[in-house]
DNA sequence: TTCTGTTCCCATAATAATCTGATAAACAAA
DNA sequence: TTTGTTTATCAGATTATTATGGGAACAGAA
């Protein structure tokens, strides 16, 4: 790999993350950690990052928001329980994303897993997959839903029937002790009742403002749900409540990734 | 081998990767280092690389140029052969739109009809349906592959099974009067295999280049299409052929688009 | 604060690529 | 055949790049 291909590289993890810390990148690129660093004081100084203790962020002028990176509420929140979730997965899962935006942070934070299968039943999701990963990605069909760009209606159903996974990562909408696990879209809570019950460990991320609350739609009562991230800000009666009912219940403090200006 | 062929063969892998390593490409080529040196500073004196330290770099003007001429060879004729194609799009209808390059312009020009339902293989053409129209969109499902982002494998069909659709819409890779309609990718094809024989009516879209050669994988034998849509440069003696053996065969005169949108 | 694990920085070692000029091979014209 | 020209190879010295290791500096947690 030349020096050239290797910051062109750097570059573009930066534009998708805005940050980058040396020792992930030396490794997914299997040179030393001076090696980057020198690399990052070169790009320094030709004005394409600013150079911190322990990675670099990108110039904002090189800096295009995508959508990926477009604010949503509780970010922070979000992303941070993305990033606990996806220690969850081990190289060579085969898993199953949801959609929605903190599945979405979640599948950024497992690109540099190695050999894994992933479901999902989101085109953006697929779609950053296949740019960003080696992965074998399989994505579920059906009709698609203009907001999300998720899919459901029969022809999702029907592909599920004959795919199991191992793990399933799902957002969710509402979070009730009583309702259970709810979603405002009939059809999309049915594909993730579907897939909930076609995989072994069902991993759920919801951030503190889903909770309390109750929609339409079902899509797992409190009991099928093995394990469920949430952050520090969440009322602790109901993460109570949830562990008594056998929940495996974690909750992460809100951070950066310690490069934060 | 000459140093012309090594010197484009040289260039064919840049368009590829846009960077190249001495040390690979000398490999490569059964030559010694210092050959490709000498032909890589040759070619910087012609301004089509940079070198650099163990490689050279493809002149970026060069590089873009080739890559967009790539991804849309034809590109006049395809466009004119879509528009064409769109005019068997009736509002009110379901629809089948394949993958491929001439697929997304054919997807372009039936953004202005009413209350289709559009059924197709192509992530990228389900995004831009999603994004500019109001058409209920149906994606198969299935493994999505890399270059196109095109779906195929057991989900896709299983997918397909009890999906019918009024008109279906094909690009192809090859033309053969003997081998019939074939395609590279064995997945893809079985795809349009299966969606043929459930699709009413087959409409074909091959530009000139299309014409006489064959791939690996039969989608469809010649009695199996009921139009095909090609341009004027097509081979007449093909056509006549294939008019013999019942296709209705259309041909578009391509027109300059120096003043379009 | 102190402790602990990183990261940084620098000198040095190891590896890889370059440059140079001499030599050999291929080929055409005399 | 000889001769001249072009092209590719080879060897060695030189330079560039990357890796390694150890002490200093830093950041986060107790």
């Amino acid at each position: 790999m030349l020096p050239q291909d290797r910051q062109s590289e750097i570059m573009k993890q930066l534009q998708k993350f805005r940050t980058i810390k040396i020792s992930d990148i030396s490794k997914s690129l299997n040179v030393t950690r001076e090696t980057i660093r020198k690399d990052l004081y070169e790009m320094e100084e030709r004005g394409l990052v600013r150079k911190v203790h322990g990675g670099a962020i990108i110039n904002k002028a090189n800096f295009e928001t995508k959508y990926i990176n477009r604010k949503s509420t509780n970010e922070a929140e979000k992303r941070s329980i993305a990033k606990r979730a996806a220690e969850f997965v081990e190289d060579g899962d085969t898993i199953y994303i949801d959609y929605g935006t903190t599945a979405l942070f979640f599948t950024q934070e497992i690109l540099s897993k190695k050999d894994l299968t992933v479901v999902t039943n989101s085109l953006p999701i697929a779609s950053e997959l296949v740019d960003y990963s080696d992965f074998d990605v399989i994505i579920l069909g059906g009709s698609v839903r203009k907001n999300e760009k998720s899919l459901f209606g029969p022809v999702a159903y029907r592909g599920i029937e004959k795919i199991y996974v191992d793990k399933g990562f799902f957002g969710i909408g509402a979070v009730d002790i009583h309702a259970g696990y709810t979603n405002v879209h009939m059809g999309e809570s049915e594909v993730s009742r579907l897939m909930m019950s076609h995989s072994q460990k069902n991993i759920l991320m919801a951030d503190y403002s889903k909770f309390n609350t109750a929609a339409m739609n079902q899509v797992a009562s409190i009991e099928e749900v093995d394990v469920l991230i949430t952050d520090a800000n969440t009322d602790q009666d109901v993460l109570e409540q949830l562990k008594k009912r056998k929940t495996v219940v974690l909750t992460v403090e809100t951070e950066g990734n310690g490069l934060d200006e």
